[in-house]
DNA sequence: ATGACGGATCTAATCCGA
């Protein structure tokens, strides 16, 4: 069987649910994870995505920041959450699809800090948060479990032409060495397969955010790939396609992030 | 200048994003 997962910062669900609504109906893919949310769990307009065929969700929140919510046409079993650094925050979400006819399907949900300004962690305690957040996630993820999949903002644009200028950006945070080094670490550490670079080669420039504060986004197009979907090495051979939902950066009152799409065959 | 926007919050100016 076929199932489509996409990861999304939408920068505000309830701002943006029409959005939302339009992914829904127009990609209609099987799960959707969303961060920042930036939503109390129970103001989400789960009613609204229920209506178009999304019924299950699993999600964490707190008032104003962060947040975390997977979407499906599959049913879910909630399958907790990591308290990363133990901050209390709601970055992190994880669920079983049920596939019915296949095995489930796990789901790691992330939102990593975004880490300030100062690439200096004796300087900028949000760096310092974002190192040991990632740091933790190699931990945590070094030993995938069968049929698992990690999505979400991961912050950090690892490759070259992750960013519009690998020489302009290696001291701007979300593409300095230490930042892309530990992300690499995290992923090789547990054979994740970035899904997205399997079927868009690393010679090829791709990004998944682009700055509000460009005067033209598109024009300029000074982007990074923030948002990547990781297989574990055993959905290698079921990976069927995967793309960045470049026009969803030029919808209404859109969001600054991309939606990335993962496609597998089960 | 990459580039000065956009969201949430104790609705005003402040924090945060990356």
């Amino acid at each position: 069987m076929r199932l489509t997962i996409a990861t999304w910062n939408i920068n505000s669900v309830r701002l943006r649910e029409t959005l939302v609504a339009k992914l829904l109906s127009e990609k209609a893919p099987d799960v959707v994870c969303l961060q920042e949310t930036k939503s109390p769990v129970d103001l989400i307009p789960r009613k609204l995505f229920a209506e178009l065929g999304y019924p299950h969700m699993v999600a964490r929140g707190e008032k104003g920041y962060n947040g975390v919510a997977i979407l499906s046409r599959h049913a879910l079993e909630d399958a907790g959450q990591i308290d990363f650094c133990a901050k209390g925050d709601a970055r992190h979400v994880a669920a079983k699809v049920d596939l019915g006819a296949v095995s489930p399907i796990a789901i790691h949900n992330l939102y990593v800090p975004a880490g300030g300004d100062e690439p200096d962690p004796g300087a900028n305690p949000k760096f310092d948060h974002k190192l040991k957040f990632v740091e933790e996630i190699a931990a945590r993820f070094a030993k995938p479990e069968a049929r698992s999949v990690l999505v979400g903002d991961l912050n950090i644009a690892p490759l070259e032409n992750d960013v519009w200028s690998h020489k302009q950006l290696l001291k701007i945070v979300s593409h300095t060495p230490v930042e892309t080094e530990g992300l690499s670490k995290a992923q090789t550490a547990g054979g994740w397969i970035d899904t997205t670079r399997r079927f868009v080669p690393e010679s090829e420039k791709l990004y998944s955010w682009w700055s509000y504060r460009a005067r033209d986004w598109a024009a300029s197009d000074k982007g990074r790939r923030l948002d990547h979907i990781w297989a574990s090495p055993d959905l290698g051979d079921g990976l069927s396609g995967a793309q960045v939902l470049k026009e969803a950066r030029g919808w209404e009152k859109p969001s600054d992030h991309a939606p990335v799409f993962t496609e597998f065959e089960l």
